[in-house]
DNA sequence: CAGCCGTTTCAGTAATTTCTGAAAATCAAG
DNA sequence: CTTGATTTTCAGAAATTACTGAAACGGCTG
């Protein structure tokens, strides 16, 4: 059927991406089946909808759930623990930013403050690279952690209306908006 | 010697992330050594500095041409080819991002696209789902496009004068939707 | 066009990561 | 405390990914 086929393509998509993102095959297709469901899940069904194993389904949770990813969801007259993905794909997004700033970013900050202490004066070109680096990551942890203030409507507003932003950019100058440029006509 | 002592830490430090941005250990070190290096380096350079066979480098040389993170730079009298990483650390990040999306984002997108055409008309729970996220994820590149073609040095600004710019969000408030700009009252 | 110098490819091996089943742990209810 | 239902852990198996050396390739230069 061709619901069934969307939603296998869907989860199968996620789980080859998942290499791609940080995270392995099955969290990916175990968090590509709690997004589309309609209904928090146990572990069973998943298994069941993916077939792996039960503990492989565990292990995929827990580290879905040290993301932020999923939520853990009572089902009355259930024991067993339910899971679900927020519905506000834009937390979603902000939730992915931050850790992946958390697990890619955090670190190598840390280390190359580290370094450029232990650099203290002396003068090499190796030196002055890490702390033009660290320098660089300091404003972009700074910006985000502005950014990260901001209510998510907000930010939203202002991606969706993005041209009055750029506009707004150019306008901190005078200088003159890229004209769009002739594209040449490539017969290959 | 203290100094080699910090290029050994910042190079490991590079192996050791690099399968976390979704490059490997040996990518990794090379480039960390291509970006501390003053001057151009040839292949058995980085085999030497960092005991890797030659064709261990060869491969990864080319994923880092793949991901425009090196050049190739002649050296006279000397027939071997050179590499080294662009000075521009801000344009590195850009290189970064823009290749990053290309990856992870991209083809995500034409997967949903493809999908949502074969939904059509099917309003399913699922159906939803997926037509939400690919309208995020073109909100999202379309606002990627528009920054892309803003100058470096006219972001980094930006970047720089963070605060400026969270305050000029807060005033957006009411925002118009589309369309024409309106003079921003900057009361706030 | 032969010889030299350097680069790339590739098949096999090594290392790492992921996945499994069995066993241990947890927990609620009687 | 015991039972039974569920979840977690973990050692080893399976799968994937990275690395190597040998051989093939390419392109100057005389």
């Amino acid at each position: 059927m061709q619901q069934e086929h969307i939603q296998k393509e869907f989860i199968w998509h996620f789980g080859e991406m998942g290499s791609r993102w940080g995270i392995n095959r099955t969290v990916g297709q175990i968090y590509a089946l709690l997004f589309l469901s309609h209904k928090p899940l146990c572990a069973d069904d998943m298994c069941d909808a993916l077939g792996f194993s039960r503990s492989n389904v565990s292990m995929g949770l827990k580290e879905l759930q040290s993301w932020n990813l999923v939520r853990r969801r009572e089902i009355e007259r259930d024991r067993r623990e339910h899971f679900e993905a927020p519905e506000d794909l834009w937390k979603i997004v902000r939730t992915l930013i931050a850790e992946r700033k958390k697990r890619e970013i955090d670190p190598t900050l840390s280390k190359l403050r580290e370094l450029s202490l232990e650099a203290d004066g002396n003068d090499t070109h190796a030196n002055r690279r890490i702390s033009e680096l660290r320098d660089l990551i300091e404003s972009l942890t700074q910006f985000y952690d502005k950014m990260e203030r901001i209510e998510t409507e907000r930010l939203v507003e202002l991606i969706k209306a993005g041209s009055k932003f750029s506009k707004l950019i150019s306008a901190t100058d005078k200088i003159i908006p890229l004209s769009r440029t002739r594209r040449n006509r490539k017969e290959n």
